[in-house]
DNA sequence: AGCACGCCGACT
DNA sequence: GTCGGCGTGCTC
């Protein structure tokens, strides 16, 4: 009898397999099975990499396999070749990545009997059902909704049965030893797409007519033969949505067994999605076969969603970035939409682009992605440049009447020379145009990338601004709850009486935010129902979806917001957007602001006119010639794009060079700098490193959050390979850099 | 990353 | 005399 051995990946950040020995009989171990060993002093879970009949561990320090996930079928060769790819492409370890990637429920072992537990069914033998009713007490009324509801549906299992009758499963054995139903134990996952048939009622879905356009990219996608990146670039409101859908249909028509992952940016658009996929889908899928995957999901339900795209019972799989490593051994076509947002990228942890590894699956699996946008994200267009993605391109509004909305820029700097008078930072054109939208009962949103009422607190008489003890950043404002709270690390205090530096009483907040514009507005458009929406008015759970459907019934004249009102909601009354202090991001360090800015101001301004109303964009600016506001004027990304791609490749900068950010947090700047020095001295001797440069290190614009000092540098290359060889072949040496020091490392990082 | 061990300052 | 600070070392 040989001994098993299989080796095991545990989430820490060595990038080691561990060693165990395998003697359970309860089944026999493979690749992609989840595993609970002791690791050190304590049990962890951990995924089994291989099973071999040696081990080159010293069998004194080798330990025994504690207990198996039998019940979960193994995570395919597939998915752990994605898990390993992500590890080396963001230098981390294996386990790192893959674990992290399962819902947490899955990594509690005690939690394993019940997730996995088999499907119980009883089903209504002809003899129980003769007999049933009748047999019941007239007064047992739980008992007797148990049994007309097996009736009617001919069988139950367990957990609907337990639903409507506590004891039901000691009820229903009880009428199995009758000969009344009969019981049948199907063990997990083994049903698999079995219940493929449609739960609707069939009643037909009014599905829109398509536009050429639409069309045409419909049908390329869907004659794609092995892996096909399409990027879908359409104006907003020019039926990106559509076009998924059709492309999905035709697939799920085509292979029925087939899976589908669409991305969304962010957790508040996915209801509107889910629903509008649930409507479309209703006649051919189950409403089981569409599930959704992100982080406002309780454990349990993550767990179950998880698990039905894992064993194939769900169809499409909705979700945010982190969806993007679900499993999913079907998969057959992907999907990501607005693909330019920065929410693909994962700011923490395993530092990952959900959109590239979309694309890696689809390559990797041989099928077609889909990437969608209407400012597409630089990368994504030069490879589309190049070639490489297949542009499809929708040029017009879908609803026949909608245009897309003129954009007048309103010079702030003429206005004051002039002597127009503006009331808090909104110009006289802004608030006629929103009366003028209140009197012909149509809506108006303002958008202002700055929440709370001042961006701070300022002196007069000495110059005292603000700030924030434990970081090197102003206070914000809140008004509704008279505090002064820092953005960076939320502390908070009362608002001062007076300057705390000289006594004076004449301390003012300086600047504008979202709550101070909707207090003006109030007074600037008299009679206007004015809402505001962001991070703060929605921090109470599910508060987003019922501000934004207050909008939508018409409840709401001005809606006033941060960006994230600009995102993918239908609004069919709006018919003018303001844009107000957008100015500020125009000449930011990044070099990234001005692409991120446009997109948003683009996406803002589809906001204006979807359904068929004249849309009106009115920009505030006191910079009315800068080009960006030119392209934005003519609606024009691909002039914006191939002018801010030639500036790129002028200045060697992203998508012409791969770079990657060292960042170290240390308790001085001096510590933090003095690391990154060492490492950068560390790297240039790497004999590799002849491709790869590093720049000087450099403190973060934020240099202090919670009172640690945080610095940078980066490293770039014209080769993605030659970068990827050194980052990994660095790590040990920064492993082996002393001091009391956390250090990360992002590839591909969007803020620089 | 955890979680221990281990060697030096202010307290019941 | 201990409680506890965080330096450093290991995990099959």
């Amino acid at each position: 009898m040989t001994e098993t051995y299989v080796r095991v990946a545990l989430d820490h950040p060595l990038d080691a397999l561990y060693d165990y020995r395998y003697s359970l009989d309860a089944c026999v171990p493979e690749p992609g099975m989840l595993v609970r060993v002791p690791f050190g002093r304590r049990d962890v879970v951990g995924l089994i990499c291989e099973v071999n009949a040696h081990s080159d561990v010293p069998a004194n320090k080798l330990r025994d396999v504690l207990a198996v996930c039998a019940a979960c079928p193994p995570l395919s060769l597939q998915w752990l070749a994605l898990a390993g790819f992500a590890a080396d492409y963001y230098q981390r370890g294996l386990g790192e990545v893959a674990l992290p990637a399962l819902p947490q429920a899955l990594r509690d072992p005690s939690r394993w009997a019940r997730l996995l537990a088999p499907e119980e069914r009883y089903r209504l033998l002809p003899a129980g059902r003769a007999a049933l009713p009748d047999a019941l007490p007239v007064r047992a009324q739980a008992l007797r909704r148990l049994a007309q509801a097996l009736a009617e549906s001919g069988e139950l299992d367990a957990a609907e049965a337990r639903a409507l009758h506590p004891k039901a499963i000691a009820t229903l054995d009880a009428w199995r030893d009758e000969g009344w139903v009969e019981h049948e134990s199907i063990e997990f996952g083994a049903a698999g797409s079995a219940s493929n048939g449609a739960s609707g009622s069939g009643a037909a879905v009014a599905v829109p007519r398509l536009s050429d356009e639409q069309a045409e990219a419909v049908e390329a996608i869907g004659a794609a033969g092995g892996f096909a990146p399409f990027l879908l670039h359409g104006v907003t409101g020019s039926g990106k949505t559509e076009v998924y859908l059709r492309a999905l249909a035709a697939l799920l028509e085509r292979e029925p067994d087939a899976q589908a992952l669409v991305l969304v940016p962010e957790i508040n658009l996915t209801p509107q999605f889910e629903a509008a996929f649930r409507t479309r889908f209703a006649a051919t899928l189950a409403d089981e076969a569409i599930v959704t995957l992100h982080s406002g999901l309780a454990e349990g339900e993550r767990a179950r969603n998880w698990l039905a795209a894992h064993t194939g019972r769900a169809r499409i799989v909705l979700g945010t970035r982190l969806a993007v490593l679900a499993s999913l051994p079907r998969l057959a076509m992907l999907v990501v939409d607005e693909e330019h947002d920065p929410a693909y990228k994962q700011q923490e942890g395993l530092r990952y682009s959900a959109r590239d590894l979309a694309v890696w699956r689809a390559k990797q699996l041989g099928v077609p992605v889909v990437l969608g946008s209407a400012t597409p994200s630089l990368e994504s267009w030069w490879q589309a440049e190049q070639g490489r993605y297949t542009r499809l391109t929708l040029s017009r509004r879908a609803i026949a009447e909608a245009v897309l909305p003129t954009v007048k820029l309103i010079d702030l700097e003429e206005e004051r020379r002039r002597g127009r008078a503006s009331f808090e930072g909104l110009s006289g054109p802004l608030v006629a145009a929103m009366k003028a939208r209140l009197e012909r009962g149509e809506q108006s949103l303002v958008f202002l990338n700055r929440r709370g009422y001042a961006p701070t607190l300022a002196c007069d008489a000495c110059g005292w601004v603000a700030g924030c003890p434990r970081c090197s950043a102003y206070v914000v404002l809140h008004k509704p709850e008279r505090a002064l709270r820092c953005h960076h690390c939320g502390w908070e205090s009362r608002i001062p009486h007076s300057c705390p530096e000289c006594g004076n009483v004449d301390i003012a907040p300086m600047g504008r935010g979202t709550q101070r514009i909707e207090e003006a507005l109030a007074s600037a458009v008299p009679g206007a129902r004015v809402l505001r929406i962001d991070a703060d008015s929605t921090r109470r759970k599910g508060s987003a979806q019922a501000l934004f459907s207050d909008v939508h019934a018409g409840d709401v004249d001005i809606l006033v917001g941060t960006q994230m009102i600009a995102k993918g909601h239908d609004f069919q009354r709006v018919s003018l957007v303001g844009v107000l202090n957008a100015d500020n991001a125009l000449f930011s360090h990044d070099f990234r602001a001005s692409e991120r800015l446009f997109a948003q101001l683009m996406q803002v301004s589809g906001r204006a006119g979807r359904a068929g109303l004249p849309g009106e964009v009115l920009v505030q600016t006191r910079y009315p010639r800068h080009p960006l506001y030119h392209a934005l004027a003519r609606q024009d990304y691909v002039g914006f794009a191939n002018t801010t791609l030639a500036e790129r490749r002028d200045a060697h900068l992203p998508p012409f060079v791969y770079q990657a950010l060292l960042r170290a947090e240390g308790r001085t700047l001096e510590a933090a700098l003095a690391f990154l020095a060492q490492a950068a001295a560390a790297l240039t001797a790497l004999p590799a490193a002849g491709r790869v440069m590093a720049y000087d290190a450099v403190p973060l614009t934020i240099v202090k959050v919670m009172n640690v000092h945080r610095a940078q540098l980066l490293v770039e290359s014209q080769s993605r390979a030659a970068l990827q060889a050194t980052l990994r072949a660095w790590q040990p040496a920064l492993r082996a850099l002393r001091g009391v020091l956390r250090w990360n490392l992002e590839v591909d990082p969007l803020d620089i």
